[in-house]
Formats: C-alpha cells, sequence, structure tokens
DNA sequence: GTTCTTGCAAAACCTTTGCATTTGA
DNA sequence: TCAAATGCAAAGGTTTTGCAAGAAC
C-alpha cells in the first residue's frame, strides 16, 4: 500500500526509477516510455519506430533498440517471445496488468489473456524447481476465429 | 497402442513421415536428425552446425535451417523461444516427452522440466480462449544455482 | 563543464534465398 | 531420368555499435 496515497502510475514509476539510476530526461525515451504506456500489448521495435515517426517526435532506430534495452533493464519494460522472429516488448504492470499471450500463427494477431489458475500453478512450481525464478511467459499458439481454416 | 509390438523411436518416426511426404534420404538431414534425437534439450541452428563440423559429418549452414523448417513443418521438431535471440529447435516427442524450460538469465543455461498441474491448468484454459490453441510454451527466467548473486 | 542522450551510418548477426552440382529412387 | 538434397555465396532483416553533435543537470 503507498503512502503517498495514490497509485503511482506506469510512466511515474519509469521516470522515477530512471532517476533514481542516474538517467537524464530525453525526448526520444520520452517518446518511447509514452508509446508503451498508450499499448495494452506487446510492439515490436520496428512497430514502435513506425508508430512514432507517423506520430509527434520520430525516434531513430538505434534510439528505440537502446531506451527499450535500458527498461529492460530495469525492469519497466519485459521482452515477449511469440515465435514471429521478432522480439516484442511491453510495460511491466506491478499491478493487476500481468497477463500472457495468445498468438495466432495464421495472421500473426498476438491478444493478452490472463488466468489465476494457471497463476498459481506457476507460483506453486516456482518453489521446486532449480531456478531462482523471476519472471515466466506463456504463449499458446493456434489459430484465431478468422483463420479457422488452415 | 501399436499394433507392431514395439515402440517406435523418434528416429524412426521422422524417417517414415519424411519418407510419406515425399522426401528422399540425404546425409545432411540425416546427420542433423541423429544429432536431435541424442539432445533431451532444445540446440540452436548455430550449435547444430558447431556440433556437426566437429563431428563426423559437417552440415552447411544453409542445410541446418532448412532441415529444420521441414521437419518443424512435419511437427517433428518445435520452436523454443527462451528470449535469447536466437530460435531453438528440440525433437517433439509424442510419448512422454513433453516439457518446458528454464533459463538462466546470467549464463544462459537453458533445462528442461515438466509439471502435471501447470499442463491441466493449461488444458482448461485453452477450452475458454478465442484462439483454437495447437501448442503452448512455457519460460521460466531466473538465475541458476551458479548464478545466485546477481 | 561533465555526463547522458541521440542520430546517422556502418557493422554484426542470424536467417533465407538463388543457383549450380550432386545424390537418391 | 527426374525430383529432391546440398553447399556456397549473396541477399535480407533485425539488432548493435562507433562516433560526433546536442541536451540535461
Amino acid at each position: 500500500m503507498s503512502t503517498h496515497g495514490h497509485t503511482e502510475t506506469w510512466i511515474e514509476r519509469a521516470e522515477a526509477v530512471l532517476s533514481a539510476a542516474g538517467h537524464k530526461r530525453g525526448g526520444a525515451r520520452r517518446a518511447v516510455i509514452e508509446l508503451l504506456d498508450s499499448q495494452s500489448c506487446a510492439l515490436t521495435a520496428v512497430e514502435i519506430e513506425d508508430a512514432l515517426r507517423t506520430g509527434e517526435r520520430g525516434v531513430s532506430r538505434a534510439s528505440v533498440y537502446r531506451v527499450l534495452d535500458e527498461l529492460e533493464a530495469l525492469r519497466l519494460v519485459q521482452r515477449v517471445e511469440t515465435g514471429q522472429a521478432m522480439v516484442r516488448y511491453e510495460r511491466v504492470c506491478e499491478q493487476g496488468g500481468h497477463h500472457h499471450h495468445l498468438v495466432c500463427d495464421s495472421c500473426g494477431l498476438v491478444m493478452p489473456f490472463s488466468d489465476e489458475a494457471l497463476e498459481r500453478a506457476i507460483d506453486k512450481l516456482s518453489e521446486r524447481v532449480p531456478l531462482r525464478v523471476s519472471e515466466h511467459e506463456i504463449v499458446l499458439h493456434g489459430s484465431c476465429h478468422d483463420c479457422r481454416d488452415d
């Protein structure tokens, strides 16, 4: 429970963590952070670059990757591997936002889902495994409604 | 239950499926198949190429990728995404071999694990999701015994 | 003023493809 | 003989890096 009397947004937390880690502010990183905050699911670096070029503030591809690396190192974003040759990134939400991914192998659609029973199974399992587990990732592959005819 | 009175090995099944799909035999593919059969967990294409170069029969990188693609299309091998920038491949075992992966983010070690409760949770979940689920992949990230000090 | 940030271009890397040759049936 | 398999080299895409200029503190 917060002592500040309000719930910290992801952007606020990101700014705080970055500042504490000795980073200065910058327009490119700010643009990437704002875009990630507006998304409910994972984007690739190229999708991020394209979205930003179209928008208010273009950001070079190198900066997109650098920002994503920094944010990942600080556990503000996480990688999502969907088997589609490119890595996806999404923000890490501390309260409530935890989810996993459904991937349509025909059209490439990526959708989020969450399931409590699954999380409980993972938590119990994590205690019995020869690894100190910090994260987990679950991807379900199949065909979506529009592709039910392979 | 088999009508042949013996359990088919993965290599035997692979040969049969390839033959039924109209493939001829070849030394490069045979070498990749034998290597995959000897492994209990997933390898990258580069690891496969290296292992084969050192061994009896070198195989060009292009052939490694082509063979892996063919085997994946026939569901004889499956991709494993561990978040390590390269795709891994491992044989698909029909009986008993189903497992998932633990990845040490410090040293890159990949280990298999399996858990029945987790599989049950996945199966139940798969029925309630807007996707006809054909496969699932679970990766637990963390630090292994040797890396418990980041 | 010092350090972090950014863009550009080049490099590095994994993966795929084109083409000629060899091999299997 | 005909189709599949293979190796080599080149191409394609994504991601990383070097370096110089710009911005934050």
